[in-house]
DNA sequence: GTCTATATTGGGATAGAC
DNA sequence: GTCTATCCCAATATAGAC
């Protein structure tokens, strides 16, 4: 069960190597699932190489997750900034693509979204605090953004939908398709279409 | 860090008392970083118990989750039931209802919702097949009764939807306000209702 | 059914040679 | 910066007395 995977990334310098493996690992069995002992044997360096460049366990995975989030955060506003300077007046559908589709299509390897969705889903009172840090601040200029496209709403019911919005779409990144269909087989498509709309419609109704 | 609470329940014989600090302790720190040493001091029992009782840590894991599932069901299809045998014709937002009230109502305690999120959070493999053993009949009875009511949508355009909806339900489990809101104070009001009609909107457009 | 004691393994972290 | 070796602790699990 703990055997890591044989796949290394050959690439890059030790630091790169042990931040790759363990990202990985951290998607795929959580934080405390994950060993450093496993991330260094993926890595394909020594135990003690871990601790050198993060620290400990935890300073690694915060670098994990500092590698992506200023990308991720630029790439949203980027979109966000694009909508808005674009003929007015603008959807609320658009706002919710700004930040949705960052998710799925900003990073060569498509590992990035999985790894958000795995930081929501840690139980470590750790995360809340560090999800507030980390993207608090792009949260709240959508927010701000959606406001006047959706003037029949409180700021109470505002946030509530853009909550469930970020609920349905941590859901998708977790579970490649829904419950109940085929096992075997590739995953069905237009997920992401269909998240786009759900989202869209549940935030504007 | 593994302290485990003070808060005893004294009640019940010792597997109740083991299943009921065993539960507390999954949903506060996930499956892999909570142990069977503290799970049993909480709990006031010698740890040996925790073997005898239910054989492993997996054992108790699926144990907890025994326990709830079958009423938590029952109370979904019960509800569901209700709804259809009421006038007709029936709004998808009943059905949606029906669905999502079992999680804030049925219980006296309110952990049974939060555990239910926790599972789907938990990254083992474990969790997804399990997953579709537990709740893959009623979802698909209620994918069902919802067919007939959403006829313009194609069925995997249904179960998309039907899978962001429950994204948003654990979403709201896991995380009792959103993002932005003020980290201390209690949590804001009126949660459940949004995500009623977030819901029933997302599914019905 | 409940306890003590222990087997066995694996965890994070560090010291110190090179 | 990288290695070996090791410390120290915690984990699951079991054996066996009571």
């Amino acid at each position: 069960m703990n055997k890591p995977s044989s796949l290394k990334s050959e690439t890059g310098d030790t630091p790169t190597k042990i931040l790759d493996a363990a990202q990985q690992l951290f998607i795929a069995r959580g934080y405390a699932a994950t060993s450093l002992r496993s991330i260094s044997t993926a890595a394909g360096v020594n135990l003690s190489a871990t601790h050198y460049h993060f620290g400990s366990k935890e300073g690694l995975f915060e670098a994990v997750i500092d590698r992506h989030v200023g990308p991720l955060n630029a790439a949203r506003l980027r979109a966000l900034s694009e909508v808005q300077t674009g003929p007015k007046p603008n959807s609320p559908a658009q706002i919710v693509q700004a930040f949705l589709q960052p998710t799925v299509s900003d990073n060569t390897i498509s590992v990035l979204p999985t790894l958000i969705a795995r930081i929501f889903s840690e139980p470590e009172a750790m995360t809340k605090s560090l999800l507030q840090a980390k993207f608090g601040s792009t949260v709240e200029q959508f927010v701000t953004a959606l406001r006047p496209l959706l003037p029949q709403l409180s700021d109470s019911q505002l946030r509530w939908r853009f909550h469930f919005l970020i609920g349905a779409m941590i859901h998708h990144l977790n579970f490649d398709r829904p419950l109940g269909s085929d096992i075997a087989g590739p995953a069905p498509s237009g997920g992401f279409a269909e998240l786009l709309s759900f989202a869209s419609a549940g935030l504007s109704h």
